[in-house]
RNA sequence: CGGGGUGUAGCGUAGCCCGGUCAUCGCGCCUGCUUUGGGAGCAGGAGGUCGCAGGUUCGAAUCCUGCCACCCCGACCA
């Protein structure tokens, strides 16, 4: 972790050190050409809101306004009392308030009522990377900072149909993403009523689980509905000659993806990545004694290099004279880095190098000969097994309940996903959140329909939903 | 915003009750030599407004008052 970021001297918001912002950038590197492949544009809007434009959809506006920073004066001066000093001058107050963003939608809709007149307009896919503000009174790295970095997508459409196409679309390309890029298993599922985002008639999401049975909110897919085109007053005008209002979806990923990949994968030596995201894929390391030894080994070792980086991989060769072997070794596995290859004179006799794996911390002598291949071969299986060991854990921990005692002993003894029955009011939800403090994560798309007993009201249920303890 | 805690070198800390060669130790950093198949050893060295501001005292890291910052637990949340 202290590779990847810290905490600034600002409160509650985090410095990405340059290893972990490298991890950021081969996911929106990856998330980008999804995103292109599905059609849609990046785009760039305002990080300041109007008050008056971020009050105008309601519910959206309530649901983030406690944790809203605002600005309200353009100027400083300094202070008449103290001349090492600057204060707010009293005379730059705004005549209106501008909310930082918490989130897009207002200032976006603000703006798509001038793009939008004709059905040959729409449908408008437009995502943005941005950072955004939610002053929440507690954070944690990665998890919930202050200030944190994310890809907001925001579509406007001609139908209803079309809309929830895109949020469904969006939400399995998340879901394809963190399982097959990011190897973290994540069930895709619809919020409850109470979990939706502020402002949306429906909250597709990818619910992941870590390691220490805690569900994670991963990323999630909203449809809007007409909420903010009504709120905007976005119409357009139908085929036919009618005049409409759009329907809208708005989607994000964020840093917290990078929190999902430390706590999924990581064990009691530091980072585990996948190949897919590792910034560093094998790092080389020489064995020797004297610079002679160095010398020839690094003839070697540079050849190996040239030839993995010829396939794709990233290679770090690490000759600094002034960090014993066993220090590296250790360094690179806090770092993560999947693959190591380790070169002393033993192995120079026999034509081999030591091959160590950061899944499995297994080492094996493998022979020059064909070595490329080889490893391209363990980082395609590394990916892989990464997944599946996720999974496995994920699968582990996914626990059908009927029985509200149980449900309790569960969630203390064992934690993870709780599969149970809910009579589907916020009443039972909230109830069942005060005293256990698990919430509904989803309400999973892959669970059929089966008629049962709420695990808490004994009311009928039509569906088994996941609950969970969550960060 | 409630409850608890902590601020001493880049990081982690001892000292505080009981004021006076007390600014301690470890990691890290610098120099040199020896090392190098799992976090090196020895020798030498640099680095501190003891969170900030007052007060008590001959004398304050230590006692008193105020302020600030951070951490943990709650309420809130991607």
């Amino acid at each position: 972790m202290a590779d990847l970021a810290e905490n600034s001297a600002v409160r509650g918001c985090m410095v990405i050190k340059p290893y972990g912002y490298a991890i950021w950038e081969k996911m929106q590197s990856e998330l980008d050409k999804m995103f292109k492949a599905t059609g849609h544009q990046n785009a760039y809007f305002p990080l300041f809101v109007p008050k008056s434009l971020f009050e105008a959809e309601e519910k959206n506006a309530e649901g983030f306004a406690k944790e809203c920073a605002v600005v309200t004066h353009y100027r400083l001066k300094t202070d008449p009392n103290d001349s090492t000093k600057l204060i707010v001058d009293p005379d730059a107050k705004l005549e209106e308030e501008l909310v930082v963003r918490p989130t897009s939608e207002a200032i976006i809709w603000n703006t798509y009522k001038n793009w939008i007149q004709s059905y040959r307009d729409l449908p408008i896919l437009v995502n943005q990377w941005a950072n955004v503000v939610r002053w929440e009174m507690r954070t944690r790295l990665f998890l919930r900072t202050a200030e944190f970095l994310w890809q907001e997508g925001h579509t406007a459409h001609a139908t209803k149909e079309e809309a929830l196409e895109e949020t469904r679309l969006i939400n399995g390309l998340y879901a394809d993403f963190a399982e097959n890029f990011m190897a973290i298993p994540v069930v895709q599922g619809l919020k409850s009523e109470s979990e939706r985002f502020a402002g949306a008639e429906e909250t597709y999401c990818i619910e992941a689980l870590m390691q220490d049975g805690k569900a994670l909110q991963a990323g999630t897919s909203h449809f809007l509905g007409q909420n903010f085109a009504k709120a905007f007053d976005v119409k357009f005008a139908t085929q036919s000659g009618g005049l409409e209002y759009v329907w809208a979806s708005s989607w994000g990923v964020s840093t917290r993806l990078m929190g999902a990949l430390i706590m999924t994968h990581s064990d009691d030596n530091g980072l585990v990545l996948p190949p897919n995201l590792a910034p560093i894929q094998l790092v080389i390391v020489p064995i020797y004694k004297g610079l002679d030894q160095l010398e020839a080994i690094s003839v070697v070792a540079n050849q190996i290099k040239e030839e993995l980086e010829a396939v794709g991989i990233s290679v770090k060769y690490d000759d600094r004279d002034n960090f014993k072997p066993g220090y590296k070794f250790n360094d690179y596995e806090m770092k993560g880095v999947p693959l190591r290859i380790a070169i002393g004179p033993r192995d120079m006799e026999n034509k081999v190098v030591e091959l160590a794996r950061r899944d499995t911390l297994e080492k094996n002598s493998v022979p020059l000969d064909g070595l490329t291949d080889h490893i391209q071969a363990t980082l395609a299986e590394m990916q892989v097994n990464l997944f599946n060991k996720a999974l496995k854990f994920r699968e582990d921990h996914i626990t059908e309940v009927d029985d509200f005692d149980e449900f309790q002993s569960v969630l203390t003894n064992k934690g993870g996903f709780i599969s149970a029955h809910w009579d589907g009011t916020s009443e039972t939800e909230e109830a069942i959140k005060k005293q256990t403090k698990a919430t509904i994560r989803c309400i999973p798309l892959t669970e059929t329909p089966n008629e049962g007993k709420c695990v808490y009201s004994g009311k009928s249920s039509s569906q088994r939903v996941f609950f969970a303890k969550s960060y």
